[in-house]
DNA sequence: TTAGGGTTAG
């Protein structure tokens, strides 16, 4: 109790946002005093206690918060519709404290107002599975625009775009009038499914509607960053005329690196003060992006000077950046310095050791990331599975390979993607084994995620390698009748049939490249002066 | 009570 009031007079920002009730409360406290200590001056009034509790969580305090929810209820003092909506928002990482809390509201007749029914769906929405909050949604017995708003948010954030859409058309047929909020949301929905035509209608939307805002100009630049219009971005970013805050700078930051616009990122880095951990990232990651070693190291002096090096996702961001720039021993330094690290720094990592050719160094982490797993309960995903086929791919190692495939599905239950199935066909071919590639090929066949390109191409290059016309052909007919507009899947197709000596095939897939309009991309090596 | 910006593969 004795961090409460420290807290408080170490944050003088944060007490200009205090309920008077409230800021009379904490100015009698002393700096060592014990908050429910003083709990009997607030004479059991719910108004003060719940003034109290959205203070805390405004603070972001939600433990304080709680704590004393708690003492409120041990004192007796009555609950009203104005004490759920703080202590609901401060249940947003326990669903189980929620769902006593909802049967609070229930028992105190608080569950009919539209402002309470919603503060529950949020909550909901930020720690349960979407039936929770569909369920509250429906039981609602008023819908207002806030409610179907934290709708399409919710839907939103469990990766359901698409029925975002189908919800606000409902919303629209309900007579409910929308607003700033859900055209935001509608934004992030395009966000999500790079519907650029739709995100241009809700920008046209926005601008007759003169919903236009900070927030709103941010969500339009995220929009045209997703489906490549960076000059879109920049548009909506210069456009703006009121002072713009370091959300829209980083927005921005990222449509450039997303774009390849590298250098831009550089300027903005310069412009903006002071810099925090996703600006910074931006940065890293442009550096990444165009193998630029020495700024790399540059914006990593910034990001000590700020402080910023415990950021465990900038830190994810940092080894990325080192080992693409070939210094692999400055990544597994800051891989070692993370304090809390997630499943992202493990592959980092891994794909680290794994991309410089040190297979048996990444099984190692790998193993130690499993071992660590109970204690940190970080666990791999499909992306880290890939990171440790791939390792396993560079280095040749088949068997490891194979053990690490079966691995993900049996103790990890996660269905390999084609990208999986790509990456071990690859490996399979390269060690000369063209039947053990091809059954795996063939069981994509009866799985439902199909072959796709990347998958046939692997076992396209493992026919090349162990001779196998006959299969081959086979492939590269159905990698043909895929139609994916790629250039080097032509270029694969053809390098087989000439590896073969069948140069009238060859001949004819030049002549039909050609007539597509698709061009050979060259590759390309960097080097930094 | 509802809205915006960051990391991991090939």
């Amino acid at each position: 109790m004795k961090s409460f009031s420290i807290k408080l007079f170490l944050v003088p920002r944060r007490a200009s946002s205090l309920p008077s009730t409230a800021t009379s409360f904490t100015s009698q406290c002393r700096p060592t005093s014990h908050l429910f200590d003083e709990i009997p001056h607030l004479d059991h009034d719910p108004c003060r206690f719940n003034a109290l509790l959205s203070y805390h969580v405004r603070a972001g305090e939600p433990a304080f918060a709680l704590q004393l929810f708690q003492q409120m209820r041990s004192l007796g003092v009555p609950l009203d519709s104005y004490s759920f909506p703080p202590v609901l928002s401060a249940c947003s990482t326990s669903q189980a404290s929620g769902r006593q809390v909802h049967a609070l509201m229930l028992k105190f007749g608080c569950i009919s107002s539209p402002i309470t029914a919603t503060s529950l769906l949020d909550m909901y929405s930020s720690n349960s599975p979407i039936n929770d909050v569909l369920s509250v949604f429906d039981e609602m017995l008023e819908k207002d625009t806030v409610a179907w708003n934290a709708l399409l948010s919710s839907l939103i954030t469990h990766g359901l775009a698409a029925d975002a859409f189908a919800a606000f058309r409902s919303m629209v047929s309900s007579r409910v009038y929308f607003n700033g909020f859900t055209l935001c949301s509608l934004l992030k929905a395009c966000v999500a499914l790079r519907a650029l035509n739709k995100g241009r209608q809700i920008h046209a939307w926005v601008i007759v509607t003169a919903y236009d805002s900070l927030v709103m100009a941010t969500a339009l630049v995220a929009l045209y960053s997703s489906v490549g219009q960076v000059e879109a971005a920049m548009e909506v970013f210069n456009g703006l005329e009121s002072p713009k805050d370091l959300a829209i700078f980083n927005a921005l930051a990222n449509a450039c690196v997303k774009n390849g616009r590298f250098n831009d990122v550089f300027e903005l880095l310069v412009k903006v003060k002071p810099l925090d951990e996703r600006m910074l990232t931006s940065a890293i990651t442009a550096c990444s992006e165009s193998f630029n070693l020495a700024y790399g190291k540059q914006t990593h002096c910034i990001i000590l000077r700020y402080g910023l090096q415990l950021d465990t996702i900038l830190c994810n961001a940092l080894i990325n950046m080192y080992s693409k720039c070939g210094d692999l021993h400055s990544a597994h330094l800051v891989f070692t310095r993370i304090e809390k690290k997630n499943v992202a720094s493990w592959t980092s990592i891994i794909d680290s050791y794994g991309s410089h050719g040190r297979g048996n160094e990444a099984l190692t982490l790998f193993q130690r990331m499993e071992e660590e797993e109970v204690s940190c309960s970080v666990l791999p995903n499909a992306v880290t599975f890939l990171s440790v086929l791939s390792a396993c791919s560079h280095s040749g190692m088949v068997n490891e390979a194979k053990e690490c495939f079966f691995l993900m599905k049996d103790k990890y239950a996660i269905d390999p993607g084609p990208e999986h199935y790509a990456c071990l066909i690859d490996l399979l071919g390269r060690a000369g084994k063209v039947e053990e590639a091809w059954d795996l090929f063939c069981s994509l066949y009866e799985s439902r995620n199909g072959l796709t390109s990347s998958v046939c191409v692997a076992m396209l290059n493992a026919c090349t390698v162990g001779m196998d016309f006959a299969k081959g052909d086979e492939v590269a007919k159905h990698l043909l009748k895929l139609g994916t507009p790629n250039s080097s899947n032509y270029v694969q197709v053809s390098n087989f049939y000439g590896a073969f000596g069948r140069w009238l095939g060859v001949e004819e897939l030049r002549t039909g490249f050609s007539r597509r309009g698709l061009k050979k991309q060259f590759g390309t090596s960097h080097v930094a002066v």
